[in-house]
DNA sequence: AGCAACGCCTGATAGC
DNA sequence: TGCTATCAGGCGTTGC
């Protein structure tokens, strides 16, 4: 389940090759991937011949800037994957690979989701954040611990879906909301609005703290993700309370509890987070 | 208007 | 063995 640390994984794994790189052709063999706009041949068409100029992450989403004023947005939902092949690789297209974009290099970016939950689609690069209504960077410099409380403050939800929500945040899914709570002691019951201005600077630091390492341990693999070399991540090993439920809390050894909320499993310490 | 629940989608796994 | 039920959860839509 790609979340930012994996994301931002597979950007900087495609930019070397992608930036500065000319998409000779594009095919879009799903038309679910383009619900939200276009269709399948619009996008494929609209691709060959464009120059990717640049390949940002906004939250969840990957964008590459292409020549000509408009972006490819994707977003790899639950079980997307992003594939690089280079000349002679041994990567080939099953029947869960739903786009190929072929470089001018000979390189493929090829785009596989077993459950197409993911989408691909083009906007003008200017409209990509109104449209998309993402919220602030946890890793921004600019974002401080006074915003973070200030976004707290102003709703009534519990702080858990206050972070899985991306237009607050962006980001953050629920493996790493799950680890930035358990190491901020806050417990994902907590109303938002509870939190303390010491709170949120501990919660800001645990984000922090979570999503860097997540990145640098190549991100989690729970079950699909995968790198763009087709590798997967370490970040699980290193997991403190996501699917541990009955196992020991690695602070005070007592069994790291599992409950529903919001229609999604949620893992925290009952002696740690309060 | 804000917030919670539902549905999309498929494969892995549990239980009979 | 083989069938059915359940679970996984990002996110747009629906409804309270």
């Amino acid at each position: 389940m790609p979340e930012l640390p994996e994301v931002e994984v597979i950007r900087r794994d495609l930019l070397a090759r992608v930036v500065g790189h000319i998409i000779e052709s594009a095919k879009i063999s799903e038309a679910r991937l383009t619900r939200r706009r276009g269709t399948p041949d619009g996008v494929g068409q609209a691709l060959g011949g464009r120059a990717v100029r640049a390949l940002r992450r906004r939250g969840k989403l990957l964008v590459f800037d292409l020549a000509g004023g408009e972006s490819l947005l994707v977003r790899l939902g639950m079980t997307g994957q992003l594939r690089w092949a280079a000349v002679g690789d041994t990567f080939r297209p099953d029947v869960h690979t739903h786009a190929q974009i072929i470089f001018a290099s000979g390189g493929v970016l090829y785009y596989r989701d077993v459950r197409k939950f993911g989408e691909m689609f083009l906007l003008p690069t200017a409209e990509v954040d109104r449209a998309m209504r993402t919220g602030r960077e946890p890793l921004d410099p600019a974002l401080r611990a006074e915003d973070l409380f200030r976004l707290c403050r102003e709703t009534r939800m519990r702080i858990k879906a206050l972070l899985l929500n991306q237009t607050k945040l962006a980001g953050i899914g629920n493996i790493y909301a799950d680890e930035a709570l358990f190491r901020a002691g806050i417990r994902p019951t907590r109303r938002a609005r509870t939190l303390t201005r010491a709170d949120a600077a501990r919660l800001l630091r645990g984000l922090r703290a979570v999503l860097e390492a997540g990145i640098r341990h190549r991100g989690s693999s729970i079950s699909d993700y995968r790198d763009a070399s087709g590798s997967p991540g370490r970040f699980v090993r290193f997991h403190r309370v996501y699917h541990r439920h009955g196992q020991p809390c690695p602070r005070c050894g007592a069994p790291i509890r599992r409950i529903q909320l919001g229609q999604r499993s949620t893992h925290y310490c009952r002696i740690c987070q309060h």
